[in-house]
DNA sequence: TGTACATCAGTGAACGCGCGTTCACTGATGTAC
DNA sequence: TGTACATCAGTGAACGCGCGTTCACTGATGTAC
């Protein structure tokens, strides 16, 4: 994890990892099958995080379950905290979307704090307070999740990278606002 | 470019290029500094190639300058070339954003067929077909951007890349309904 | 209560690999006088 | 018209590096009888 948080996906090189805890390379041979079975513990435990971060943020929300305003505003929390993620730990963002795929996290249960599935939680609460069309829920998580996801990849790693702070406080808005007005 | 197109940035070796060109490695110093700079020419020529596609799909739509319904095809066809491509060349696609900074490719200047440049250029149009409410223009270039590179990321090599083509063409099409619905 | 044995994390040494990069060089091509 | 010289793409040989991975091993810990 220290690895993927300085340095991405590629920077999870075993060797370096056995340094890190003390042991001889080979040792790593006791726990993980090889080096792709590392990365691949890496990167789900990066995506947990990043679940974990985005829990807290609808969590720090205040109001009961159904309440419209509250239900918006647990919405923006979860796209702010995912911003928030990509934004203060590039290593580990880029190293969450590295490998896994989708049925290991992805899955609409929300016990398991999912990204997806706070997600598809949130859009549900905001169907119940009577904010959502109904009819428009269906498979409107996606278009929400790649709207987030691609701001923050673009401003990321991404061309947009080179942005000032208050140009990025900008574009993160307008994409909230933008989901706002997809959603009315 | 080959490299690049079947292994995405990190495959894009100098040792191997300069194999698949016939010549001795070190041959490769008289044109590039390191390998940093072959890599980032061939990142440049990968964008160039992304908006190529995308000025080639804007092109196939036939009806005049604002008129409203031509102006809503275009753009449908440069988030349609985008998701294509992405689609088509991934190993391309990925390269396209893994090194050059923003202004290198996407100033708003239309002559020089960025894909910034030429997305702007199809939402001007949409104003000026009078779809678009000009007070919503300004900046609304960014999360258009950002919806349709999400998807692309999300759906290529991200958590949802095991999608069946049929969940995968629903996606997409949610993706570019979401944007109508954005700008209406 | 004591002994034999299995388990298992970690050791030490070594492997082959492909990489980027440096060096002094060659040999063809074009240019100046 | 011919000669001297600069330019420059490519050569051949070598470097050090860090990587993932394999091998036979040790030594502590827990368990069965």
């Amino acid at each position: 994890m220290e690895l993927a948080r300085a340095g991405g996906p590629d920077a999870v090189v075993l060797r370096e990892a056995t340094r890190i805890v003390g042991v001889v390379p080979n040792a790593a041979y006791r726990h993980f099958a090889d080096r792709d079975e590392l990365l691949a513990e890496v990167c789900t435990a990066a995506m947990h995080e990043l679940a974990d971060r985005m829990a807290a943020g609808i969590a720090r929300v205040r109001g009961k379950r159904g309440n419209p305003a509250a239900a918006q505003r647990r919405l923006g929390a979860i796209g702010a905290a995912y911003l928030e993620f990509a934004r203060a730990e590039p290593g580990l963002f880029a190293t969450a979307f590295a490998v896994p795929r989708q049925h290991e996290y992805a899955a609409r249960d929300t016990t398991d704090r999912t990204p997806l599935g706070l997600l598809c939680a949130a859009l549900d609460e905001l169907v119940e307070a009577g904010v959502l069309d109904p009819q428009r829920r269906e498979g409107i998580e996606y278009p929400i999740w790649s709207l987030v996801h691609g701001t923050a990849v673009l401003t990321g790693r991404g061309p947009l990278r080179d942005a000032s702070d208050a140009e990025l406080r900008r574009i993160e808005a307008r994409t909230l606002t933008f989901i706002a007005a997809g959603l009315a």
